[in-house]
DNA sequence: TCTGGGGTCCTAAAACCA
DNA sequence: TCTGTGGTTTTAGGACCC
């Protein structure tokens, strides 16, 4: 965002008429890095997968001022920052963000988590009970910082896409509200690219059109936009030029998908070697599943060849399922008829989820069907017991014995 | 420079179903 | 029984977000 915006936003405007907070962590990875071993702090701390073709997660501001920032190719940021604190991201930086998500819910019970380190918070009620948008975000910001060692950015606004304008122009550090009165001149003079929806490829389409602004958005009309981008988003962005924005704070956030996927460290030539990794990673999407309560019908394999080039193959199975080796039979064979050609990534995804309780595991007659459930289950039991590696496939071992293992070590999301 | 991993939502075509 | 019709679900791909 560019120009002088402190007419519109800034720490000290009115927030009358302002309930909604977005709140985002600075630099999430890095901060807790860097809360972690305070001998970090002020150095250039880069959060990356440290394979051959890692990527950068999180980099701290420091580390920012050489141009490293998050999805640069890893390789890529230790040229421009060599003297940069490279770690591939350790510990569950989804524990500290629960806790931190813990002390908005002391202010209000209305926090929606967008990710680990971003949520939006509905203060109607809390205005009344504890104090101002402005004074709670204080507040916030303050225990944050002297519980976790992090700092954070807040954005106060009438809707969540102005609120989190607000958190992106105020960042790191800081706090932002906008003012009710300059709304819709302030949102009018942005740049497309700094609406939520608009990515690369829809800028340029809008682009070829002329558009430049939000208000130049505003002038359009929807079916010029519809005819550009598609039906869904232009309704939504012809209302978002309008400044408006009805979507409310959910709390509730049902899961629709759980899925896990890796990229090979070189690329894998054949079954042989990604079929063992596509196991294990059906084992863990039916574990997150089994740990979750859900149970999926629907099993996705993806596929990334040395050129990029991604597919996707999805199954309905006859019943839900929330055990490893039925996900991985389905995956396998649908990846056996696509896989022709070296593979770069494979992952799978389980979706169309119910309750697993709500699943009846009646089993057709004489066949051992809890067989593989209740293994799953017990290799749950012992990992949690012993920690990550206790357990492990057969195939695995005979492959770390071998060492095919191709996968890239510094893989950050093992 | 060479592109991660976890998700969500949208579109469009095909399949299925009264 | 054939043909059309329209709605819902499935399948594949892609854009986008952090």
């Amino acid at each position: 965002m560019n120009g002088d915006l402190s007419r519109f936003i800034g720490p000290d405007l009115p927030d009358e008429g302002t309930d909604i907070a977005h709140v985002d962590m600075d630099a999430f990875f890095a901060s807790v890095e860097v809360a972690r071993d305070p001998s970090l702090r002020g150095k250039p701390v880069i959060v990356a997968g440290l394979g051959p073709r890692g990527v950068v997660a999180a980099a701290s501001y420091e580390a920012r001022e050489y141009g490293v920032h998050s999805a640069l190719p890893t390789a890529i940021a230790r040229r421009r920052c060599p003297h940069g604190v490279f770690m591939t991201p350790t510990t569950s930086y989804g524990e500290v963000s629960r806790q931190i998500m813990a002390i908005f819910r002391e202010y209000t019970p209305h926090v929606q988590p967008i990710s680990v380190d971003e949520a939006f918070l509905d203060l109607a009620g809390a205005r009344r009970l504890i104090g101002s948008p402005v004074e709670i975000a204080r507040a916030i910001r303050e225990r944050v910082r002297a519980e976790h060692g992090i700092t954070c950015t807040v954005g106060i606004a009438s809707t969540k896409f102005l609120a989190k304008l607000a958190s992106e122009a105020s960042k790191p550090d800081g706090l932002g509200v906008v003012a009710r009165a300059t709304e819709l001149e302030f949102l009018h003079r942005l740049p497309i690219r700094a609406v939520w929806g608009i990515g690369e490829k829809t800028a340029e389409k809008l682009m070829r059109l002329g558009m430049r602004t939000v208000g130049d958005l505003a002038r359009l009309d929807v079916d010029s936009l519809a005819a550009s981008v598609g039906t869904a988003s232009a309704e939504h962005l012809y209302a978002l030029s309008r400044n408006i924005d009805p979507r409310p704070v959910r709390p509730e956030r049902v899961e629709k998908s759980i899925s896990n996927e890796t990229t090979f460290g070189h690329d894998a030539p054949d079954g042989a070697v990604w079929g063992p990794v596509l196991l294990e990673l059906s084992r863990k999407v039916a574990s997150r599943a089994r740990a979750a309560g859900w149970a999926g019908r629907g099993v996705t394999v993806k596929i990334r060849f040395g050129d990029f080039r991604t597919i996707t193959r999805s199954r309905m199975l006859a019943a839900p399922t929330d055990v490893g080796r039925e996900i991985y039979e389905a995956a396998r064979e649908m990846a056996d008829a696509a896989a022709t050609a070296p593979v770069r990534l494979i992952g799978v995804k389980l979706d169309h989820l119910v309750e697993s309780a709500a699943v009846g595991r009646q089993v057709a007659l004489g066949e051992p069907e809890h067989g593989w459930r209740d293994i799953e289950a017990v290799m749950d039991k012992a990992t949690e017991k012993f920690g990550k590696g206790a357990v492990r496939s057969a195939a695995r071992l005979a492959r770390r014995d071998s060492r095919v293992d191709t996968r890239d070590p510094g893989n950050p999301a093992r």
